[in-house]
DNA sequence: CTGAGCCCTGGAGCGCGCTCCAGGTCAAGC
DNA sequence: GCTTGACCTGGAGCGCGCTCCAGGGCTCAG
């Protein structure tokens, strides 16, 4: 099992040093464990834990709702209610999808009309 | 062609009365018409810019750009500007749902991993 | 043992995109 | 004409998600 400086967890994990603390802080990330002097380290499964959340701010979980899956991972009882919630973001993920997609295709109708503008422009 | 109080602006753009002043005091929205009184009257091509505005701000462009693109509205010869911006915007936004699609895919796993262990604990 | 560079904590500050407020003006039904 | 409610302006305030800072302690190479 590596462990790993909080500079090193920044990089591998890709949030900031500040935001690391921000979340654990927050609630967001169990305690990390420290040194003797109060450093933290950070584990492996800190950074697995760290990239599933990546995931889920991601597709736009506030830190509120992080926070409170945070804390139910904490319980091992609480596998059903941490699934019904990731199902139910899963379905914002989805409508985010749809809409955007739907906005795409807006933008391409609008650029295909630019179009047609700037070549009857040039006649 | 008819014409819309602020009130009924809003409610068809869906934007709220204060948004809407903030997008013309930043030059998002091109200067509204005014009635005698110095109230807003807004028009049905204010109400088709702000749907595409809508459009625009759904994708995630920033404030500062819409502005960019809402000047560049003003002035016809910028045509060819335009359809870049939006063509720039509209390859950021496949960015965006390559992303979250990728990132729906590993909630799928994650879900599925908790059914599993549900599934166990039941056994 | 020392110095340079990380890291610590608590709390303030920031950037974005609105949102709200005070104090006053305009519009429209009675 | 008066009242009631929508609207005006300029500017302050807010919620989110960090980000930065002061003032100090840890660590480790030399």
């Amino acid at each position: 099992m590596a462990t790993y400086t909080p500079a090193e967890a920044a990089q591998r994990s890709g949030f900031t040093i500040d935001t690391l603390r921000y979340y654990e802080r927050e609630g967001i990330l169990p305690r990390v464990a420290r040194s003797a002097g109060g450093h933290r380290v950070y584990s492996d499964a800190d950074l697995s834990t760290l990239d599933f959340l990546q995931c889920l701010r991601d597709t736009g979980m506030p830190i509120e709702r992080l926070r409170r899956y945070g804390e139910m991972c904490q319980d091992p009882a609480t596998m059903t209610d941490r699934a019904a919630l990731l199902r139910e973001h899963a379905a914002d993920v989805d409508a985010q999808i749809a809409l955007l997609t739907r906005r795409r295709a807006r933008l391409t109708e609008k650029i295909a009309w630019y179009d047609e503008q700037i070549g009857d422009a040039a006649d």
